[in-house]
DNA sequence: AAACCGGGGTC
DNA sequence: GACCCAGGTTT
C-alpha cells in the first residue's frame, strides 16, 4: 500500500472520534459480553433501532450466565421486531460455548473467538478491538465505504473476495495504541460523515488525506454491483377464536424464514382454499369477517396478507391459547400487526 | 460465489 | 420502488 498519510490519518480519525462520538449505551462499558451483544444486534441494523432493544436486553440478561440459562422463547421475545432471529439463537449458543469451554471468559484472540456461533470476521475484530483494545480489523459496510474513498479502491464490494483487500488495508492503517477508537472511528465516520449518497466532506476530519475527495467524486465510491429479484407471495391468515376466547396459533419450523416464531395459521394462495382448511382444522364456524389487508416487505420477499377473523368450536388438535399467553410468544411483525387489530 | 435470513429508514 | 444498515451461515 503506497498511501502516504498513514500517521496523519490515524491521528485525525482517533482525535475526531474521541471528540465527536455519540453517547451510545454500549459505549459506557468494555465488558466483552456487552460489546458482543451490541455488535450482534448491530449486524445489518441501525443504531437508532438497536438502542431500545439493547437496553431491555441488558436488563433481562445482565450477564452471559443469565443469557445461557434463558428459555429460547423468552430470548426471542426480546428480539421480536429486530429481524434476523438466528442471531439471537446463535448468540445464546455462543455464550454457552464460552461458559463450557472458556470458563465464562470471552476469548481474547481471533482464533478462539471466531469459533463461537454467530461470530464472524467482523464481530471477532469488533470485540477484540473494542473490549480488549487489540489492533484487529473489523471490516463492515461503513469501513468499506470509507476506505474505498480514502484509499480510492474501485473493487466491487459486493464480491466476497474484496473484503480481504480492506482487511489488509486496516491492518496497515490501524493505530496500534488506539485500536478501539480507530475501528469505532471508521464506523462512526461512515455513519455520520462519509454517508452513502451525500458525504459531508466539508465536515470530514480526514478530508485532507482522502484520495477520492482530491479526485473530486467521492460519492461514486464504493463500487457495488447489483442483484436480487423480489418474490411475491399472497397469504390468507386465519384468526380463529373459540367460545372461551382462545385463539389458534402455530409455531413455525425450526429452520428457514422466521424460524421458531409463532403465527396465526397461514394459507398460501393457490394451494388450499379457506373452506378446505376450515374443514380440516376447526368446526362450527359462525361469524367470519375480513379483518385487514396489507403488504409486508422483507429483503427479497413480499407477503400480501389478508387476515380473516372467525368464531368457531375448539377441535381436538392445535394450540388454542389466551391473548395473554399469545402476548408472551415471539411473533413476526406482520403477525403482531394482526394481533393488534383484534385487541378491541 | 451465491443464496438465505427481517425490518425499518432514506432518497 | 431501490438501496442501505456496526454480517453470518449454509449451500
Amino acid at each position: 500500500m503506497n498511501y502516504p498519510y498513514v500517521i496523519e490519518f490515524r491521528q485525525a480519525l482517533v482525535a475526531w472520534f474521541e471528540s465527536e462520538k455519540r453517547d451510545l449505551p454500549w459505549r459506557h462499558t468494555t465488558d466483552p459480553y456487552k460489546i458482543w451483544v451490541s455488535e450482534v444486534m448491530l449486524q445489518q441494523t441501525r443504531v437508532d433501532t438497536v438502542i431500545p432493544y439493547y437496553n431491555r436486553f441488558m436488563e433481562s440478561f445482565p450477564t452471559l450466565e443469565v443469557l445461557a440459562d434463558a428459555p429460547q422463547e423468552y430470548l426471542l421475545k426480546h428480539w421480536e421486531g429486530l429481524g434476523y432471529y438466528s442471531r439471537a439463537r446463535n448468540l445464546q449458543a455462543g455464550v454457552r460455548e464460552v461458559i463450557e469451554t472458556y470458563g465464562g471468559v470471552v476469548p481474547n484472540n481471533r482464533h478462539d473467538i471466531s469459533k463461537l456461533k454467530g461470530v464472524g470476521p467482523y464481530t471477532a475484530g469488533a470485540i477484540l478491538s473494542i473490549a480488549y483494545n487489540q489492533p484487529e480489523h473489523a471490516v463492515d459496510g461503513n469501513v468499506m465505504r470509507v476506505l474505498s474513498r480514502v484509499l480510492h479502491i474501485h473493487e466491487d464490494i459486493a464480491l466476497p473476495k474484496t473484503k480481504k483487500i480492506f482487511e489488509e488495508a486496516v491492518e496497515q492503517l490501524i493505530d496500534p495504541q488506539h485500536a478501539s477508537s480507530f475501528n469505532q472511528g471508521l464506523m462512526e465516520l461512515g455513519a455520520l460523515i462519509c454517508t452513502p449518497t451525500s458525504p459531508k466532506c466539508l465536515l470530514c476530519p480526514v478530508r485532507d488525506y482522502c484520495i477520492a475527495f482530491h479526485e473530486g467524486e467521492p460519492e461514486k465510491l464504493p463500487v457495488k454491483s447489483k442483484k436480487v429479484k423480489m418474490k411475491h407471495i399472497t397469504y390468507d391468515v386465519l384468526v380463529c377464536e373459540d367460545a372461551d376466547g382462545r385463539l389458534l396459533v402455530e409455531q413455525r419450523p425450526e429452520t428457514g424464514l422466521l424460524a421458531n416464531l409463532w403465527q396465526f395459521p397461514m394459507i398460501e394462495q393457490g394451494t388450499e382454499t379457506i373452506e378446505q382448511w376450515l374443514q380440516a382444522y376447526v368446526t362450527d364456524v359462525q361469524t367470519q369477517q375480513e379483518l385487514l389487508t396489507f403488504k409486508h416487505v422483507f429483503s427479497h420477499l413480499t407477503w400480501q396478507i389478508t387476515a380473516h377473523y372467525m368464531r368457531c368450536q375448539t377441535p381436538m388438535e392445535g394450540e388454542w391459547l389466551t391473548r395473554e399467553q399469545i402476548a408472551n410468544l415471539p411473533m413476526p411483525v406482520p403477525m403482531l400487526k394482526i394481533f393488534q387489530a383484534i385487541q378491541k
